[in-house]
DNA sequence: CCAATAGATCATATCATCATGATGTTATCT
DNA sequence: AGATAACATCATGATGATATGATCTATTGG
């Protein structure tokens, strides 16, 4: 479904989002906490940066922060920046030229489930998926 | 989201069903069909044949048949003949002890996405997805 | 019985992902 | 300025999936 650095990072930026509140996170604490040697984190972690989703810091204190809020961060920006898009999702058969004009066999079924995979990542943010209640700063005041 | 040797796997289980009204259908000619190394393929066919989804008959004019009709051949059996179910697939954070009764953040909006995944697999037959009629055969009587 | 066909199987090579180790770079604090 | 903390990066090794090559075994037909 998605490759294990992916998860990783999801996982990453979860605890990230779940801790920011009292300052960054560093990859050392990450690491402790995920169970994951520093240094593979700390790759995986950068392309995130590199990706514009968390912000570094270095020095004494320094750490990951989100670089924006959680409420606006979905899972696919995650995903994606991790994963590259290849065209094996599109087509469960891994024929390249699938689509509405020359569909393969499985084309219209399958469609309907891969939409609601990308939607599912897509939509879910992950503001929507914090425990702690640090995101209600961001939640809708009542109209 | 499967393997490329599941893919491979469908793919050659497809173009059997769709063969095979005129006899065992070659590893030979299933391999030049589908692009695909002999050994490579004839290997991933033989896991078939364990698993009890194909029959295999040696020597000439030999080649594989479908075990039971294509109509009652789910995509799922193929497919978890070939890609071994670890746990990864049940939890997006890859937690094992991911449930109802310990549910990861993501648990209960991923498992209605993962539902319909399985759903597709399990209700797919291998006879709804051949363009030649040749599964008209079992299609069912008029009630 | 022999040759040809074709599936079954073993041993090995290739490749991408995953992970580790060592080093470089930047910021903070005294 | 120098020590330290912490991110950023490079080089390398381990692992598993994928693919290839060679060989074995069973069946058919002459």
């Amino acid at each position: 479904m998605i490759s294990k650095t992916a998860r990783n990072a999801l996982r990453a930026v979860l605890c990230i989002a779940e801790r920011e509140a009292s300052g960054p996170v560093s990859a050392t604490a990450l690491a402790r906490e995920l169970d994951l040697p520093h240094n593979y984190l700390s790759k995986t972690l950068y392309r995130l940066v590199r990706g514009g989703l968390l912000q570094g810091t270095r020095g004494p204190g320094g750490g990951y922060l989100l670089a924006f809020p959680a409420a606006e961060l979905s899972l696919s920006r995650v995903v994606e920046a991790i994963d590259p898009e290849g065209p094996e999702r599109r087509c469960l058969l891994g024929r390249p030229e699938c689509g509405e004009s020359d569909p393969c066999a499985m084309h219209g079924r399958w469609c309907t489930v891969r939409e609601a995979i990308d939607r599912f990542f897509a939509e879910t943010m992950v503001g929507d998926l914090l425990r702690r209640p640090g995101s209600r700063e961001r939640s809708l005041p009542p109209t």
